[in-house]
DNA sequence: CGCGCGCTCGGG
DNA sequence: CCGAGCGCGCGA
């Protein structure tokens, strides 16, 4: 027989199948060893076939790989093939995703473990009376049956050894299965869905419509029919994918799927040890588990028969992978949704513009959850109009409403997390006095202080626009480029209140994977009072006693330079004001701002994600921004200047030649210098366009790809969540 | 004249 | 990706 193989090296150039001789019991979606190029490389078998069109003389022969079982089911082969046509990349880095990286470098395998078995009756074993190891081990051994090598070591040492030698016992090996989280349980409660939720189940089974957008608040019960649908599919023997933000910021999440789904589900994320992350894969592979919780990655689950795919909190921006093979979760769930006929239910409180257009339209199901559970009341969010205090002369990060909330909060003992949105890169240009900021006149985006050109630049049209002295609304000069970082609140915060215990979380104080879930087991546990941080504090976690929340720059978000600023900051504060007031007792959001009269936060301090939404969706139909639109921009990377610029040139030529063809499906196109002219030593450029047509999409991954060259990357991105 | 490095090509 | 093959540039 001849296998289809693709080799695992990830490189454009051998991204083609080549034939390999293979035995006749040899499965589609298994590994093998491939001879190639005088080295023995791993590989996959993509088909197998009778004939090849190249002489048999000429074909090498694979060597089989030692898998139990393929390592690539047929569902992720389908995938897999959508998966490198819709994105142009080598299927080799897109089947590596399939597996955990551990079985590819083949650093980790099984966890053995010794046991011990009796094969001789205890009564036909000559053992001499002063061999008491010897003797306690059979003894135990014909009480027990098959033992742990370790156990009985430690109880009779040698014991076992010698009783083998004499071939009494026998010795197997046997896999022992890593337990992530075995220490995080919780209580298995079975709540009777109310008639909303129940509503919702119901419409997810009935509608044909693959994809159901679940919206419901904060407090909905979203999470509850969620696990519904996953113990219905699993009743019907059927598996389901349940895909995550940040899993490990999310430890009750897995506590409730543990105590409901036991052994059924397995966990994959980074944050596991390698040997667990393979278990749980291998547990997932055998059909052992059937439910795969995880982040974006975990929809590359080694699954078969799926009845449902959940993607909670929809609109987060964790889904879009932003390194190598870039894909989007919803993309790629999507594909797998529409090929294994399952459905796919998405859950937020805030959904993306984008999804709420679509679900509004009724290409997806629209699913409302308008009541809270336990009627708990949402907190109530008051504006701090920070230029009356700048008027007043309080230049402090704190304005005097939030000071005031937090010495009650402290003097009531009750815990404060205060939410600073510090984008290192990007610095737009605000009126302390008047709350004026920058903004490109083409684009109506947030402009960007460049500060080795002193000047202020549009990301999306490259516009150049000279440094500002004054406020040329107000006149005033109290103009400020710059958030004040974690570091300088905290300090500032610990003059305030010295005898206040504050915990400060953002990318400096957590390293590694463990960093932040330790930061916030901290706070939960009540052994700080207030908690400084930037957005990662605000994903999911319960902490029952904080009743106040201050957001200190909501405008950091507001204005910066992109077209979902918006968006991100009415998803920002609804999930932020979330972290309050969740046990019972009213919470309150304190919002800080320049600019109080801005729809975005009346929406967002109402809860009024309708008015937002119709809000947000006539601007972006205004400006021609996504969904109205989509921003298509190649980035060009290299560490040679020259080369990048030369492959620049012709992707820009290729690229240009599409453009002047179709220009009426073009509403803006570019080149420049990417904003952020190096980063890592790699040279940048890109070509920006803006497309109201999407059909040329496929044609700009083409001429991308062919681009590629060994020292310089071309990337596509859509609709680019940032643009540095 | 020789080898060294950089580019091109092929690998089944 | 990696090694083989080859061309042109410099050194004693």
């Amino acid at each position: 027989m001849i296998a289809e193989v693709i080799v695992d090296i990830a490189a454009g150039e051998t991204d083609r199948i080549y034939d390999y001789l293979c035995d006749d019991d040899t499965a589609v979606g298994s590994r093998v060893r491939a001879p190639f190029g005088g080295k023995i490389v791993p590989g996959f078998v993509m088909r197998v076939k009778e004939n090849s069109e190249l002489p048999k003389e000429r074909l090498k022969k694979v060597l089989p790989c030692t898998d139990e079982l393929p390592a690539l089911t047929e569902e992720c082969l389908v995938l897999a093939n959508k998966m490198t046509a819709r994105y142009r990349v080598p299927k080799a880095l897109v089947l590596r995703l399939f597996l955990p990286t551990e079985m590819r470098t083949g650093k980790v395998r099984e966890l053995l473990r010794n046991y011990a078995e009796a094969i001789v009756p205890i009564s036909e074993m000559k053992i001499a009376k002063t061999a008491k190891n010897q003797l306690g081990a059979a003894e135990y051994l014909a009480e027990n049956g098959k033992t742990d090598c370790a156990y009985l070591n430690n109880v009779y040492p040698g014991g076992v050894a010698g009783l083998e030698k004499k071939g009494y016992v026998k010795i197997t090996k046997e896999q022992i299965l890593r337990d992530p989280y075995k220490t995080v349980t919780g209580e298995k409660v079975e709540r009777t869905l109310t008639p909303d939720q129940k509503r919702a189940v119901e419409t997810i089974g009935t509608d044909e419509r693959t994809v159901q957008l679940l919206h419901g608040v904060t407090g909905s019960g979203k999470t509850e029919i969620y696990l519904t649908l996953i113990a219905k599919c699993l009743q019907e023997g059927k598996s389901s994918i349940f895909l995550v933000p940040e899993i490990s910021l999310t430890p009750q999440m897995l506590a409730q799927l543990r105590a409901r789904f036991g052994k059924n589900a397995a966990i994959l994320h980074s944050g596991l040890s390698a040997g667990e992350r393979f278990d749980e894969w291998w547990r997932l592979r055998t059909g052992e588990a059937k439910i795969a919780i995880g982040a974006r990655s975990a929809i590359f689950a080694p699954l078969e028969n799926l009845g449902v795919i959940i993607l909670d909190e929809e609109h987060d921006s964790s889904y879009s992978s932003e390194t190598a093979p870039r894909y989007n979760t919803f993309d790629v769930a999507h594909m797998r949704a529409k090929t294994n006929g399952c459905k796919l239910v998405l859950g937020s409180a805030t959904p993306s513009v984008d999804t709420y257009k679509r679900a509004t339209e009724g290409e997806f199901s629209l699913i409302r959850l308008e009541k809270r559970i336990n009627q708990r009341p949402l907190p109530e969010i008051v504006i701090a109009d920070m230029r009356r205090e700048v008027r007043r002369g309080n230049n402090s990060a704190f304005s005097s409403a939030l000071k005031e909330e937090l010495e009650k909060c402290l003097t009531a003992d009750k815990q404060a997390i205060l939410f600073l949105n510090r984008r290192g890169y990007s610095q737009t240009v605000i009126c302390k006095e008047c709350g004026y900021v920058a903004k490109c006149e083409a684009c109506d985006v947030s402009l960007t202080y460049h500060r080795d050109e002193d000047c202020l630049k549009c990301h999306y049209c490259g516009a150049k626009y000279g440094m500002l002295s004054a406020c040329p609304e107000c006149g005033s000069i109290k103009l400020s480029y710059a958030g004040t970082g974690t570091q300088r609140i905290v300090s500032d915060l610990q003059k305030l209140y010295p005898r206040a215990r504050i915990l400060r979380m953002d990318n400096d104080t957590t390293s590694g994977k463990e960093g932040h879930y330790k930061i916030l087991k901290t706070f939960a546990e009540k052994k700080a009072d207030i908690l400084v941080g930037t957005q990662m504090i605000a994903k999911g976690h319960d902490f029952p006693s904080v009743t106040l929340v201050g957001i200190l720059d909501a405008d950091m978000s507001l204005h910066f330079s992109d077209y979902r600023s918006g968006e991100r900051t009415f998803q920002l504060i609804t999930q932020v004001a979330g972290r309050s007031g969740r046990a019972g007792e009213a919470g309150k959001v304190v919002l800080q701002t320049f600019d109080p009269e801005n729809d975005v936060l009346r929406y967002a301090i109402e809860y009024d994600y309708e008015g937002f939404y119709r809000n947000e969706i006539s601007l972006r139909a205004a400006m021609a921004f996504p969904p109205f639109s989509k921003i298509v921009r190649v980035l060009v990377t290299g560490e040679d200047d020259k080369k990048t610029l030369e492959a620049l040139r012709e992707v820009y030529f290729a690229l240009e030649k599409l453009y002047t063809d179709n220009a009426e499906k073009f509403l803006f196109f570019n080149k420049m210098r990417a904003p952020i002219k190096r980063i890592q030593n790699k040279f940048r450029y890109q070509v920006l366009m803006r497309l109201s047509d999407t059909s040329v999409l496929p044609e700009i991954y083409n001429v991308c790809a062919e681009a590629r060259t060994r020292d310089v990357l071309v990337a596509v991105e859509e609709n680019p969540a940032n643009l540095s």
